[in-house]
DNA sequence: GGAATTTGGTTGCATTGGAAACCACTTTCC
DNA sequence: GGAAAGTGGTTTCCAATGCAACCAAATTCC
């Protein structure tokens, strides 16, 4: 009997792929031209849309871990991109925001980006699009049934 | 004016931060269980499902580069789940084809690694699948158009 | 109030990953 | 036939990444 794993059929494979060749495209915009990494990317967008928030509040909405975060700050800090402000409520906390020069930054490469994913999204009708993103949450929500909880214990059935 | 790119709503991070997840997930299985990296999984499954390749071909299946591919067929090698043996028509060649003791582990990996697909695809219907194997398709073969030729003249478009 | 734990964030170290140089061979073109 | 260009594959070097240890402050628990 062959095989029923074949690669370009098996999920995690198209996946990861296209979102490979997604960011290699895309960082073309943001990278060659302006310099940013992907996390620096990442933070510059979140803090453009929130405006002021911890390292903490940073890592929850960018999927990017603390250490990714600490870096990418430094990065933009050190361009002075970003401004960062004690927490008053928070010592060792500090309080993120961009600088004038850090949201005409973004304000120059948004545009970009959005032509870019409207680019690629012009083969998709608007229902489709929508299919596209709810299927993408769905996945996303059962990944993190999927997950293993920190002691090992199953979480309970969500009500079917 | 607020942002009209939200990241939570981005296309590109989107299938960046689903892909890692699912890699992430899914690497226990291959990864904790059985030592292979992603591009040795990679490998081992192609081999397994083409039977004898040139490196060349591998990286065409596989979406990796050609340092990935002999990086990771080294690794193979080394644990003896690879053999290879010269080509006669091309010296410089090898042609690569997993050993016994690697189809076995393979065969041990591949009920696991569709068993953890189906867990990931169960909140979807077959109809749903289909949709989101054929919109990934087409983000593929979008991208595709979209790249710059090697020269930097575009290629005509495709007939409307 | 003070030891013990947790949390926000950074740093050091070891590994990974990619780009480009490289080697050996093969093909092309005169 | 031989120089030049191209191809298959490996290695080298450097940047990015991840993990774990770490520091400092805040919280918990007696």
């Amino acid at each position: 009997m062959p095989n029923s794993l074949s690669l370009a059929r098996f999920l995690p494979y198209r996946c990861n792929s296209l979102a490979r060749k997604i960011s290699v495209s895309l960082s073309r915009i943001y990278s060659d031209h302006f310099g940013l990494s992907i996390p620096q990317w990442r933070v510059l967008v979140t803090l453009a849309e929130y405006g002021e928030l911890q390292a903490r509040q940073v890592t929850e909405l960018t999927t990017l871990d603390k250490v990714q975060v600490s870096r990418a700050v430094a990065g933009l800090a050190e361009r002075s991109l970003l401004l960062r402000r004690s927490c008053d409520r928070d010592s060792r906390a500090s309080l993120l925001r961009l600088s004038e020069s850090g949201l005409a930054m973004f304000r120059r490469i948004e545009p970009e980006a959005l032509a870019w994913e409207e680019a690629l999204l012009a083969p998709l009708q608007a229902r489709e699009r929508d299919t596209l993103f709810n299927l993408l949450d769905r996945l996303d929500l059962q990944l993190q049934a999927m997950a293993p909880t920190p002691d090992g214990t199953e979480r309970p059935e969500s009500a079917a």
